[in-house]
DNA sequence: ACATTACCGTTCGGACCCAAATTGTACGAA
DNA sequence: TTCGTACAATTTGGGTCCGAACGGTAATGT
């Protein structure tokens, strides 16, 4: 492990400000730059290969999720592509109206409701996602495979945490306080 | 959890799917990961932390990044929290009307608004940023220090590429092609 | 049989988001 | 002085996003 990578300006003007208080500072630095990462790599891709086919990122990516897992029930799509069930009708009916996906109902279960790709859907996701695979080799360019392995895996990890432990870390947090909702959103119906 | 499709069986189905289309899976890996792992910490701290001070996500960093740095200029807030001026402009005001947030022109240049930390928006940081910095600490709990540094320093080497080389690329790819508008946003004005 | 409970997708309200258009300030040139 | 250009934040318009409420279907009492 090389000593020093450079830090940038912003974490060690942090480490300044935050010299009285006692901080992880790796766990932080890791999070902040998931989010530095993720929205640099988002807008690169978005404005490169994604408007060229009018797509947002989360219509490509419900596209990709249906696209790889096959006719699917919207729960699960919404799970896997990261979104609300509310966000995903949304989405699904845009590129519903565009030709490029298919809701069908279940043949046994009336409450489902099935996602899956159109023809032209099919064919626009075997145009596109060479084309943003590609965009994903240049964003990792600096990165050789041996690295980006070993940096997918730790991604890997912190997901796995948050996805099997994260329910209850909550519940202990606020130990039996409301759960205090959001600031937008419709507001809950006064109970009688 | 039946039927639950965890990340790695995602990843199998997806290099199934692709078998017969030449890809660099580990960039993809890498890419796929940046954004579960991007979303899942956002989520987790959201409903965890921020919730309970009444904070969305984008607030919570701008407040961050104005603790930081100090009274700033908005459009170097805007950069560093990665949102737009337009964005920033009503995250601000809705601050400044907590009483977290001040506003006050630039002594020299009256096209300038510096933003600075009220005493309570300063009392409610040193009340969550420790908070928050302990959910970081949790959701990178399956990573020693030494992994987290290795990570960061991955996602930074990303992010600097894109920074770097993202705008000569995308020119590069267009290749003297219009930019391609997005579906959303205001519609440029019909030029006489 | 019928009420209750559980679960599913959809609707709705408020906040967020970008980018174009707009408004306003600064400053050098004519 | 009066332009004109440059650059600042804000407003505006189209749209995304989450999560509570809603309406409907399935499963489970009783």
């Amino acid at each position: 492990m090389p000593g020093h990578r450079s830090i940038t300006e912003a974490e060690k003007l942090a480490a300044a400000k935050l010299g009285g208080i006692p901080i992880r500072r790796e766990q932080m630095a890791v999070v902040a730059n998931i989010h530095r990462a993720a929205s640099a790599v988002r807008q690169h891709l978005e404005n490169s290969v994604l408007r060229g086919s009018d797509l947002t990122w989360t219509a490509f990516v419900v596209l990709w999720v249906v696209w790889i897992w096959g006719e699917s029930e919207t729960r699960h799509v919404a799970e896997e592509a990261g979104i609300s069930k509310g966000t995903l009708t949304g989405v699904a009916r845009t590129l519903e109206a565009r030709g490029l996906m298919r809701r069908g109902g279940h043949p046994t279960d009336g409450r489902l409701v099935l996602l899956s790709l159109t023809g032209e859907g099919e064919e626009l996701m075997r145009r596109v996602f060479p084309q943003f695979n590609e965009e994903e080799a240049f964003v990792a360019e600096q990165l050789d495979d041996d690295e980006c392995r070993s940096v997918a895996d730790g991604l890997r990890r912190v997901v796995l945490q948050v996805e099997e432990h994260g329910e209850e870390r909550r519940r202990a947090l606020l130990n039996g306080a409301e759960p205090a909702l959001r600031r937008s959103g419709r507001r809950p119906k006064p109970k009688a």
